[in-house]
DNA sequence: CTAAAACATATAAAAATACTAGGAATTAAT
DNA sequence: ATTAATTCCTAGTATTTTTATATGTTTTAG
Protein backbone atom coordinates (compact mmCIF):
# COMPACT_ATOMS: atom_id res chain seq x y z
CA UNK A 1 0.00 0.00 0.00
CA UNK A 2 2.32 2.67 -1.44
CA UNK A 3 1.37 5.87 -2.93
CA UNK A 4 3.25 5.96 -6.66
CA UNK A 5 6.15 8.43 -7.40
CA UNK A 6 3.08 9.35 -10.20
CA UNK A 7 1.47 11.12 -7.61
CA UNK A 8 4.15 12.51 -5.21
CA UNK A 9 5.78 13.77 -7.98
CA UNK A 10 2.27 15.46 -9.68
CA UNK A 11 1.80 17.14 -5.79
CA UNK A 12 5.38 18.60 -5.91
CA UNK A 13 5.31 19.98 -9.26
CA UNK A 14 1.56 21.48 -8.30
CA UNK A 15 3.08 23.07 -5.13
CA UNK A 16 6.04 24.28 -7.40
CA UNK A 17 3.59 25.43 -10.19
CA UNK A 18 1.75 27.37 -7.54
CA UNK A 19 4.35 28.97 -6.01
CA UNK A 20 5.81 30.14 -9.17
CA UNK A 21 2.61 30.86 -11.45
CA UNK A 22 2.32 34.87 -10.72
CA UNK A 23 -1.29 33.94 -13.03
CA UNK A 24 1.09 33.53 -15.31
CA UNK A 25 1.32 29.78 -17.41
CA UNK A 26 4.32 27.67 -15.93
CA UNK A 27 6.41 25.52 -18.49
CA UNK A 28 6.92 21.99 -17.44
CA UNK A 29 10.29 22.48 -18.29
CA UNK A 30 10.57 24.50 -16.02
CA UNK A 31 9.20 22.91 -13.02
CA UNK A 32 11.67 19.89 -14.17
CA UNK A 33 14.51 21.68 -13.58
CA UNK A 34 13.59 22.96 -10.51
CA UNK A 35 11.71 19.96 -8.93
CA UNK A 36 14.87 17.56 -10.77
CA UNK A 37 11.85 15.53 -12.74
CA UNK A 38 11.80 14.54 -16.38
CA UNK A 39 9.89 16.20 -18.33
CA UNK A 40 8.20 13.48 -20.27
CA UNK A 41 6.98 11.99 -17.26
CA UNK A 42 5.46 15.23 -16.00
CA UNK A 43 4.06 15.36 -19.44
CA UNK A 44 2.10 12.38 -18.43
CA UNK A 45 1.34 13.55 -15.13
CA UNK A 46 -0.27 16.87 -16.06
CA UNK A 47 -2.16 14.85 -18.62
CA UNK A 48 -4.27 13.65 -16.03
CA UNK A 49 -4.51 17.15 -14.28
CA UNK A 50 -5.92 18.43 -17.18
CA UNK A 51 -8.46 15.32 -17.51
CA UNK A 52 -9.53 15.86 -14.00
CA UNK A 53 -9.69 19.73 -14.39
CA UNK A 54 -7.35 20.74 -12.05
CA UNK A 55 -4.99 22.31 -14.44
CA UNK A 56 -5.14 24.00 -17.62
CA UNK A 57 -3.22 24.06 -20.78
CA UNK A 58 -1.88 26.94 -22.83
CA UNK A 59 -0.41 25.32 -25.67
CA UNK A 60 2.53 27.14 -27.59
CA UNK A 61 6.02 29.01 -27.19
CA UNK A 62 5.27 30.81 -23.33
CA UNK A 63 3.04 28.55 -22.79
CA UNK A 64 2.48 26.06 -19.41
CA UNK A 65 -0.20 25.45 -17.44
CA UNK A 66 -1.89 26.87 -14.72
CA UNK A 67 -4.38 25.79 -12.46
CA UNK A 68 -8.20 25.99 -12.76
CA UNK A 69 -9.21 26.82 -9.36
CA UNK A 70 -7.40 28.85 -6.55
CA UNK A 71 -4.80 26.60 -4.87
CA UNK A 72 -6.91 26.92 -1.45
CA UNK A 73 -9.61 25.74 -3.68
CA UNK A 74 -7.92 22.77 -4.78
CA UNK A 75 -7.67 19.88 -2.90
CA UNK A 76 -5.27 17.17 -2.47
CA UNK A 77 -7.77 14.61 -2.95
CA UNK A 78 -8.65 15.71 -6.53
CA UNK A 79 -5.05 15.86 -7.12
CA UNK A 80 -4.18 12.06 -5.98
CA UNK A 81 -7.52 10.30 -6.90
CA UNK A 82 -6.88 12.09 -10.14
CA UNK A 83 -3.29 10.50 -10.71
CA UNK A 84 -3.83 7.47 -8.88
CA UNK A 85 -7.37 6.53 -9.86
CA UNK A 86 -10.01 5.58 -7.59
CA UNK A 87 -8.71 4.96 -4.18
CA UNK A 88 -7.97 1.41 -2.59
CA UNK A 89 -10.75 -0.44 -5.07
CA UNK A 90 -10.58 -4.10 -4.07
CA UNK A 91 -11.15 -6.38 -7.12
CA UNK A 92 -12.47 -8.95 -5.12
CA UNK A 93 -13.13 -12.03 -6.97
CA UNK A 94 -16.92 -12.60 -6.03
CA UNK A 95 -17.56 -16.02 -7.31
CA UNK A 96 -21.51 -15.31 -6.98
CA UNK A 97 -22.56 -18.93 -8.47
CA UNK A 98 -20.61 -21.55 -6.89
CA UNK A 99 -20.06 -19.83 -3.27
CA UNK A 100 -21.42 -21.00 -0.23
CA UNK A 101 -23.63 -18.09 1.40
CA UNK A 102 -21.83 -17.70 4.04
CA UNK A 103 -18.68 -17.05 1.84
CA UNK A 104 -20.47 -14.12 0.07
CA UNK A 105 -21.75 -12.52 3.33
CA UNK A 106 -17.74 -12.71 4.25
CA UNK A 107 -16.81 -11.31 0.73
CA UNK A 108 -20.00 -8.50 1.88
CA UNK A 109 -18.48 -8.14 5.41
CA UNK A 110 -15.28 -7.01 4.83
CA UNK A 111 -15.64 -5.09 1.55
CA UNK A 112 -18.31 -2.91 3.49
CA UNK A 113 -15.85 -3.22 7.15
CA UNK A 114 -12.69 -3.14 6.00
CA UNK A 115 -11.96 -1.73 2.51
CA UNK A 116 -14.88 0.82 2.40
CA UNK A 117 -13.69 1.94 5.47
CA UNK A 118 -10.02 2.51 4.58
CA UNK A 119 -10.81 3.95 1.74
CA UNK A 120 -13.44 6.21 3.33
CA UNK A 121 -10.87 7.41 5.54
CA UNK A 122 -8.60 8.33 3.16
CA UNK A 123 -10.65 9.68 0.92
CA UNK A 124 -11.98 12.08 4.26
CA UNK A 125 -8.10 13.06 4.84
CA UNK A 126 -7.07 13.97 1.82
CA UNK A 127 -10.13 16.18 0.99
CA UNK A 128 -9.36 18.12 3.78
CA UNK A 129 -6.06 19.48 2.56
CA UNK A 130 -5.95 21.89 -0.41
CA UNK A 131 -2.92 22.98 -2.29
CA UNK A 132 -3.05 26.78 -0.66
CA UNK A 133 -1.81 24.55 2.95
CA UNK A 134 0.83 23.21 1.20
CA UNK A 135 2.07 26.46 -0.11
CA UNK A 136 1.86 28.75 2.71
CA UNK A 137 5.47 27.32 4.31
CA UNK A 138 7.04 27.71 1.16
CA UNK A 139 5.63 31.15 -0.12
CA UNK A 140 6.47 33.03 2.98
CA UNK A 141 10.47 30.99 3.09
CA UNK A 142 10.13 32.60 -1.21
CA UNK A 143 9.14 35.87 0.00
CA UNK A 144 11.39 36.89 2.34
CA UNK A 145 14.51 34.83 0.06
CA UNK A 146 13.47 36.02 -3.35
CA UNK A 147 16.71 34.64 -4.93
CA UNK A 148 16.63 31.31 -3.05
CA UNK A 149 15.18 29.65 -6.30
CA UNK A 150 16.74 28.54 -9.76
CA UNK A 151 14.88 29.71 -12.62
CA UNK B 1 -2.94 2.56 -3.62
CA UNK B 2 -4.03 -0.45 -3.77
CA UNK B 3 -4.30 -3.28 -0.91
CA UNK B 4 -2.60 -6.46 -2.12
CA UNK B 5 -4.57 -9.75 -2.65
CA UNK B 6 -2.24 -11.30 -0.07
CA UNK B 7 -3.73 -8.86 2.70
CA UNK B 8 -7.02 -9.75 1.54
CA UNK B 9 -6.45 -13.15 1.44
CA UNK B 10 -4.80 -13.30 4.60
CA UNK B 11 -7.75 -11.25 6.46
CA UNK B 12 -10.12 -13.80 4.54
CA UNK B 13 -8.28 -16.60 5.71
CA UNK B 14 -8.12 -15.50 9.40
CA UNK B 15 -12.05 -14.78 9.10
CA UNK B 16 -12.32 -18.30 7.94
CA UNK B 17 -10.05 -19.85 10.78
CA UNK B 18 -12.17 -17.66 13.52
CA UNK B 19 -15.06 -19.06 12.43
CA UNK B 20 -14.01 -22.56 11.95
CA UNK B 21 -11.42 -23.11 14.84
CA UNK B 22 -13.31 -24.39 18.34
CA UNK B 23 -10.09 -24.12 20.21
CA UNK B 24 -8.42 -26.73 17.57
CA UNK B 25 -5.77 -25.86 15.35
CA UNK B 26 -7.18 -25.43 11.49
CA UNK B 27 -4.96 -26.58 8.81
CA UNK B 28 -4.44 -25.17 5.87
CA UNK B 29 -5.36 -26.89 3.72
CA UNK B 30 -9.43 -26.40 4.88
CA UNK B 31 -9.15 -22.81 4.94
CA UNK B 32 -7.44 -23.03 1.06
CA UNK B 33 -10.21 -25.41 -0.07
CA UNK B 34 -13.52 -22.98 1.48
CA UNK B 35 -11.87 -20.03 0.21
CA UNK B 36 -10.56 -21.34 -2.89
CA UNK B 37 -7.22 -20.05 -2.37
CA UNK B 38 -3.26 -22.17 -3.44
CA UNK B 39 -2.14 -23.92 -0.04
CA UNK B 40 1.09 -22.80 -0.87
CA UNK B 41 0.16 -18.95 -0.94
CA UNK B 42 -1.65 -19.38 2.04
CA UNK B 43 1.41 -21.19 3.76
CA UNK B 44 3.72 -17.75 2.62
CA UNK B 45 1.18 -15.18 4.08
CA UNK B 46 0.79 -17.77 7.46
CA UNK B 47 4.49 -17.67 7.86
CA UNK B 48 4.48 -14.11 8.33
CA UNK B 49 1.20 -13.76 10.61
CA UNK B 50 3.18 -15.97 12.71
CA UNK B 51 6.25 -13.81 12.26
CA UNK B 52 3.95 -11.27 13.85
CA UNK B 53 2.64 -13.17 16.43
CA UNK B 54 -1.16 -13.07 15.30
CA UNK B 55 -1.11 -16.93 14.72
CA UNK B 56 0.74 -19.96 16.47
CA UNK B 57 1.28 -23.21 14.64
CA UNK B 58 0.85 -26.52 15.69
CA UNK B 59 3.31 -28.70 13.12
CA UNK B 60 1.95 -32.46 11.97
CA UNK B 61 -0.49 -34.49 11.58
CA UNK B 62 -3.61 -32.99 13.20
CA UNK B 63 -1.63 -29.43 12.94
CA UNK B 64 -2.92 -26.31 11.83
CA UNK B 65 -2.92 -22.58 12.88
CA UNK B 66 -4.54 -21.13 15.65
CA UNK B 67 -5.25 -17.36 17.15
CA UNK B 68 -2.80 -16.56 19.51
CA UNK B 69 -5.18 -14.17 21.09
CA UNK B 70 -8.89 -13.56 21.11
CA UNK B 71 -10.36 -12.91 18.08
CA UNK B 72 -11.66 -9.56 19.62
CA UNK B 73 -8.31 -8.78 20.74
CA UNK B 74 -7.02 -9.34 17.30
CA UNK B 75 -7.24 -5.98 15.31
CA UNK B 76 -7.15 -5.62 11.63
CA UNK B 77 -3.96 -3.04 12.12
CA UNK B 78 -1.54 -5.71 13.00
CA UNK B 79 -3.16 -7.95 10.95
CA UNK B 80 -2.60 -5.86 7.42
CA UNK B 81 0.39 -4.53 8.98
CA UNK B 82 1.88 -8.00 9.36
CA UNK B 83 0.94 -8.90 5.80
CA UNK B 84 1.76 -5.30 3.67
CA UNK B 85 5.04 -4.57 6.18
CA UNK B 86 4.86 -0.57 7.54
CA UNK B 87 1.67 1.26 5.66
CA UNK B 88 2.76 3.99 3.34
CA UNK B 89 6.22 4.25 3.51
CA UNK B 90 7.42 7.51 1.17
CA UNK B 91 10.60 6.39 0.07
CA UNK B 92 10.76 10.19 -1.12
CA UNK B 93 14.58 11.05 -3.01
CA UNK B 94 15.78 13.55 -0.35
CA UNK B 95 18.44 15.29 -2.42
CA UNK B 96 20.06 16.87 1.07
CA UNK B 97 23.08 18.14 -0.44
CA UNK B 98 22.41 19.99 -3.69
CA UNK B 99 18.99 20.35 -3.12
CA UNK B 100 17.40 24.15 -2.22
CA UNK B 101 16.50 25.34 1.11
CA UNK B 102 12.91 25.69 -0.40
CA UNK B 103 13.31 22.58 -2.17
CA UNK B 104 14.25 20.95 1.26
CA UNK B 105 11.37 22.36 2.98
CA UNK B 106 8.53 21.31 0.13
CA UNK B 107 10.01 17.93 0.77
CA UNK B 108 9.65 18.16 4.54
CA UNK B 109 6.40 19.68 4.10
CA UNK B 110 4.67 17.05 2.00
CA UNK B 111 5.73 14.18 4.33
CA UNK B 112 4.50 15.89 7.18
CA UNK B 113 1.49 17.31 5.94
CA UNK B 114 0.34 14.81 3.52
CA UNK B 115 1.61 11.21 3.16
CA UNK B 116 2.41 10.91 7.14
CA UNK B 117 -1.47 12.11 8.17
CA UNK B 118 -2.42 9.62 5.44
CA UNK B 119 -0.38 7.00 6.96
CA UNK B 120 -2.03 7.42 10.56
CA UNK B 121 -5.98 8.04 9.54
CA UNK B 122 -5.54 4.47 7.78
CA UNK B 123 -3.71 3.30 10.85
CA UNK B 124 -6.86 4.53 13.29
CA UNK B 125 -9.26 3.22 11.15
CA UNK B 126 -7.50 -0.47 11.05
CA UNK B 127 -6.61 -0.22 14.56
CA UNK B 128 -10.05 0.02 16.25
CA UNK B 129 -11.40 -2.86 14.13
CA UNK B 130 -11.15 -6.28 15.43
CA UNK B 131 -11.14 -9.75 13.68
CA UNK B 132 -14.10 -10.27 16.10
CA UNK B 133 -15.86 -7.41 14.81
CA UNK B 134 -15.90 -9.43 11.40
CA UNK B 135 -16.78 -13.08 12.63
CA UNK B 136 -19.81 -11.59 14.79
CA UNK B 137 -22.28 -11.33 11.45
CA UNK B 138 -20.90 -14.44 9.69
CA UNK B 139 -21.15 -15.95 13.02
CA UNK B 140 -24.18 -16.09 14.25
CA UNK B 141 -24.95 -17.43 10.21
CA UNK B 142 -23.24 -20.00 10.78
CA UNK B 143 -25.23 -20.92 14.04
CA UNK B 144 -28.24 -20.79 12.51
CA UNK B 145 -27.11 -22.73 9.25
CA UNK B 146 -24.53 -25.57 10.78
CA UNK B 147 -25.03 -27.48 7.88
CA UNK B 148 -23.94 -24.67 5.30
CA UNK B 149 -20.27 -24.73 5.61
CA UNK B 150 -18.40 -27.52 3.54
CA UNK B 151 -15.46 -29.08 5.31
C1' DC C 1 9.78 31.42 -39.73
C1' DT C 2 11.36 29.74 -35.73
C1' DA C 3 11.49 28.25 -31.26
C1' DA C 4 8.94 26.92 -27.33
C1' DA C 5 5.76 24.59 -25.64
C1' DA C 6 1.74 21.08 -25.14
C1' DC C 7 0.09 16.64 -26.84
C1' DA C 8 0.28 11.75 -28.13
C1' DT C 9 1.95 7.28 -28.26
C1' DA C 10 5.09 3.47 -28.40
C1' DT C 11 8.25 0.89 -26.10
C1' DA C 12 11.84 -0.52 -22.80
C1' DA C 13 13.45 -1.53 -18.27
C1' DA C 14 12.78 -2.44 -13.65
C1' DA C 15 10.27 -3.66 -9.77
C1' DA C 16 6.62 -5.67 -7.44
C1' DT C 17 3.13 -9.06 -7.18
C1' DA C 18 1.13 -13.37 -7.46
C1' DC C 19 1.69 -17.79 -7.77
C1' DT C 20 3.86 -22.67 -8.43
C1' DA C 21 6.75 -26.46 -7.26
C1' DG C 22 9.07 -29.46 -4.56
C1' DG C 23 11.28 -31.13 -0.79
C1' DA C 24 12.50 -31.25 4.42
C1' DA C 25 11.02 -31.57 9.12
C1' DT C 26 7.66 -32.75 12.53
C1' DT C 27 4.14 -35.36 14.74
C1' DA C 28 -0.37 -37.88 15.67
C1' DA C 29 -2.43 -42.05 14.76
C1' DT C 30 -2.30 -46.78 13.59
C1' DA D 1 8.11 -48.33 13.01
C1' DT D 2 5.33 -46.62 9.32
C1' DT D 3 2.31 -43.66 7.30
C1' DA D 4 -0.13 -39.71 6.43
C1' DA D 5 -0.95 -35.04 7.52
C1' DT D 6 0.78 -31.15 8.29
C1' DT D 7 4.01 -26.99 8.82
C1' DC D 8 8.15 -24.99 7.02
C1' DC D 9 11.40 -23.35 3.68
C1' DT D 10 13.12 -21.67 -0.52
C1' DA D 11 13.77 -21.31 -5.27
C1' DG D 12 11.84 -20.22 -9.40
C1' DT D 13 8.56 -18.27 -12.80
C1' DA D 14 5.05 -15.70 -14.86
C1' DT D 15 2.39 -11.68 -14.91
C1' DT D 16 1.36 -7.14 -14.06
C1' DT D 17 2.39 -2.62 -12.78
C1' DT D 18 5.34 1.07 -12.42
C1' DT D 19 8.58 4.07 -14.03
C1' DA D 20 10.40 5.91 -17.08
C1' DT D 21 12.47 7.22 -22.12
C1' DA D 22 12.11 8.33 -26.80
C1' DT D 23 10.19 10.33 -30.73
C1' DG D 24 7.29 12.69 -33.34
C1' DT D 25 3.12 16.00 -34.09
C1' DT D 26 0.64 20.13 -33.27
C1' DT D 27 0.04 24.72 -31.74
C1' DT D 28 1.30 29.44 -31.14
C1' DA D 29 3.88 33.70 -29.56
C1' DG D 30 7.27 36.59 -31.14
Amino acid sequence: MKISTKSRYGLRALVDLTLHSAGNPVPLIHIAKRQNLSVNYLEQVFSLLKKAHIVESVKGAQGGYILVKTAEETTIGEIIRAIEGEIMIVAEDVRKNEASLVFQNMQTCLQKQVWDKITQSINETINEMTLGDLTKDNQSLLLSNPDMYYI
